[in-house]
DNA sequence: GGCGACTACATTTTT
DNA sequence: TGTAGTCGCC
């Protein structure tokens, strides 16, 4: 019976060992929380002697649950393997086509992902003659969206036609789609799934029967309905776990609710609380930072994390000119790092909106650092892979329009638009799958459109005599003649970039083949629908560049912290509402706490915004953070704490044009930037930061501008 | 029916 | 600034 005391803390081995009961685990950022997961399952398993199969573990994304059932792995012995780990979505993916049928689903239902969801509300907008000018498509995806996250969705309500015009309308005729095609949406996984429970209650039981220990990973994001899904789930035994940090909610706009985790021990009585506060990550002055910047919120628990680390590393603050500026002091601290031999994969740069990526990966690539965006476009969501997609998932489900309206049409072959519907409707008059409704509409067809149809429709016949996954995929690359298509409208670069996507697909399907040797079509269509940018691997070593939310649960000994402006961090539009300014600030909390090593944070005074130069302020989180209390790291980097400057309203310090974010170069060190300047006149100092050789201090006089 | 050009547009975060 | 969506021409 293995001893897991000496490898967990007190409170950590507290949390491990109570396995019966509500238990709630507020974890700190950097406190091991995934630690105390990982082992409370070994724990289970090795010493309670609770069977594998009746657990069930829910984390945030894809990728968390495979890196947790690898440390699991670790801990138990292999026969002990078949713990339930996935998210929310792919846990109830995988009771609904267990038990899908029971609310009317049918066999290998398919998965709407957003882009076809928006291609499907598009058209019922547009068919119900709406303004699509004054009620754009997307608002009533958002609201279809909402609704469909709420209980009375899950108890087949109506939705309210509230003030939104014709939502009703677009709304069922949205359902009947999805119907008619053998489709649910992303969030039809979860209400589908409780819909399910309320109305057999034989299966909810079978299930309680089987999740006997519940643990939910990130539990501050979670939303109603997930809320409900444990509920239920959990109710009879009692014994779940959720663990999570109130300071890091930062889904509410996606409907999760942070009460959830506030109110739990209300919910679920004879909750134990454990507390998680011994910080092992960041250094003691990145861990002042954060707590200082998180006491001015007062939706909280409230706990202070402690610091275990020694004293060292540093938060700094740079104020630059401009974004590039902002890129480039980076890019060029980057590159110092790497110099020092930091790894590549120990620096992130984090920013608040997709947007900002672009200057840094500008000035990243003029320096060659190998760098990846994380997030963003994910691999299943690129262009060429949906279009390989839409003829597998066009074959697995030939009821599927939004999949034959995009493959008839991907290469162009002389169907259009007009011709898309004509077949559409045909089908949907006949009872028609697709695929039968275009090949009877082949004699009425003439010259391009016939040349172009009968290959498209072999291809279908083709994949009808297939059954493995990966060759299918090959067949419709090899059919379709995707690579020439690509040839032809992109450029070379581009080109390259997408057929090494389409081979990455074929590879991706064998993986599949060789992880679930019995695994169907369907099977893999359904992984490629809920695998996000964030379940990508990424092996190669290679400086992070991403949004903060993307960064949740990720730690970097250099992290930089980019765009604290007023408006832009805090974005706009949360200013002057309490509780989204609020979650703004824990954004920002769980950005100062990825870091372990130093925190580099740049404030622009001016930047570009829709294509406008626009003046900035700093961000008043600096202020929260009380800079200007750290004191020298003991060991001090060869940097300048510059927050302390004085805040001078007019022009900061400028001798002969030279300021702090200037380039210069001088004789004997090169290039560099200006980092801060003191006195004036031909005295002044100023500390420069050069390419070549760090951190000096040069008198003004010998300094050119660049 | 396809394609290119233009314009208008809106800009948060994504399981 | 960048893109998505529409329009008009071939």
């Amino acid at each position: 019976m293995p001893d897991y005391s000496k490898e967990l803390n007190e409170a950590q081995y507290d949390a491990v060992q109570t396995t019966e009961g509500p238990l709630l685990v507020l974890a700190g950022a950097g406190t091991g929380k995934t630690r105390v997961i990982t082992y409370r399952i070994a724990h289970l398993i090795n010493n309670v002697g609770v069977p594998a199969q009746n657990i069930l573990a829910v984390t945030f994304t894809n990728k968390a649950a495979g890196e947790m059932k690898e440390r699991i792995m670790k801990l138990v012995s292999r026969s002990d393997s078949d713990i339930w780990i996935g998210t929310f979505h792919s846990i109830c993916l995988r009771i609904l086509r267990r038990d899908g049928h029971l609310v009317g689903l049918g066999a290998g239902f398919g998965i709407l992902d957003q882009d076809d969801r928006l291609a499907v509300v598009r058209d019922i907008v547009k068919s119900l003659n709406i303004d699509v000018k004054k009620y754009p498509p997307k608002q009533y995806m958002w609201r279809i969206s909402n609704f469909k996250s709420t209980r009375a969705y899950v108890d087949e309500a109506a939705p309210g036609t509230d003030e939104f015009h014709m939502m009703d309308e677009v709304f069922s005729q949205y359902q009947k789609k999805l119907k008619e095609q053998n489709f649910i949406d992303f969030d039809d996984m979860l209400a589908l799934t409780i819909r399910m429970f309320r109305q057999n209650s034989d299966v909810t039981q079978y299930y309680r029967n089987m999740f006997r220990y519940i643990l939910v990973d990130e539990y501050q994001d979670t939303n109603d309905i997930q809320f409900l899904f444990l509920k239920i789930l959990a109710t009879e035994t009692g014994n779940i776990c959720v663990v999570g940090d109130d300071d890091q909610s930062i889904y509410g706009w996606r409907g999760a609710d942070i009460r959830n985790i506030l109110e739990f021990d209300t919910v679920y009585q004879n909750t134990k609380t454990v507390r998680l506060v011994e910080n092992y990550r960041s250094r003691p002055v990145i861990l002042q930072t954060a707590n200082a910047l998180i006491s001015n919120n007062r939706m909280r628990k409230g706990k202070n994390l402690v610091a275990c680390r020694e004293e060292g590393g540093m938060v700094q603050v740079m104020p630059v000119g401009n974004e590039t500026d902002e890129a480039e002091f980076a890019a060029q601290t980057i590159q110092k790092y790497l110099d020092e031999g930091t790894s590549p994969d120990e620096i992130a740069v984090l920013y608040r909106t997709n947007a900002q990526s672009r200057n840094f990966e500008v000035l990243l690539n003029r320096m060659a650092i190998r760098y990846k965006v994380v997030g963003g476009i994910g691999f299943y969501q690129r262009k060429e892979i949906k279009d390989i997609l839409s003829y597998l998932r066009l074959h697995d489900n030939p009821y599927d329009g939004v999949s034959f309206a995009r493959s008839v049409k991907a290469p162009p072959r002389g169907i259009g638009d007009t011709a898309v519907s004509n077949i559409t409707e045909y089908a949907s008059a006949e009872g028609l799958s697709l695929i039968e409704a275009a090949r009877q509409s082949l004699p009425a067809l003439r010259g391009a459109q016939k040349r172009g149809m009968e290959p498209y429709l072999w291809i279908f016949t083709e994949l009808g005599a297939q059954s493995k996954v990966s060759e299918m995929v090959k067949t419709v690359i090899y059919l379709t003649e995707y690579e020439d298509f690509i040839k032809k409208y992109e450029d070379e670069h581009e080109a390259e970039k997408r057929i090494g996507n389409i081979n990455e697909l074929y590879n991706a399907a064998v993986s599949f083949e060789m992880a679930f040797p019995e695994g169907t079509m369907s099977d893999f269509l359904a992984a490629t629908a809920i695998t996000t940018s964030l379940d990508e691997s990424d092996n190669t070593a290679a400086v992070k560049l991403m949004t903060i939310h993307s960064a949740k649960g990720l730690e970097f000994e250099q992290v930089f912290l980019t765009g604290l402006e007023n408006g832009l961090f805090p974005l706009h539009g949360s200013l002057d509402e309490p509780a989204e300014l609020e979650e703004e600030r824990r954004l920002c909390y769980v950005a100062v706490t990825r870091a372990k090593q130093n925190l580099h944070m740049t404030y622009a005074s001016t930047r570009m915004v829709y294509g406008n130069r626009m003046p900035q302020r700093r961000s008043p989180f600096l202020d929260e953070m009380g800079i200007a209390g750290i004191k020298a790291p003991a060991k001090p980097r060869p940097y300048m704490d510059v927050s302390q400057k004085p805040k001078s309203t007019v022009a900061r310090t400028e001798v002969n044009g030279i300021k702090s974010g200037s380039k210069v170069s001088h004789e004997k060190f090169g290039e560099g930037m200006v980092v801060a300047i003191s006195g004036s006149g031909d005295s002044a100092n100023c500390d420069v930061f050069f390419k070549a050789g760090g951190l000096k201090k040069i008198r003004v006089g010998f300094l050119k501008l660049l």
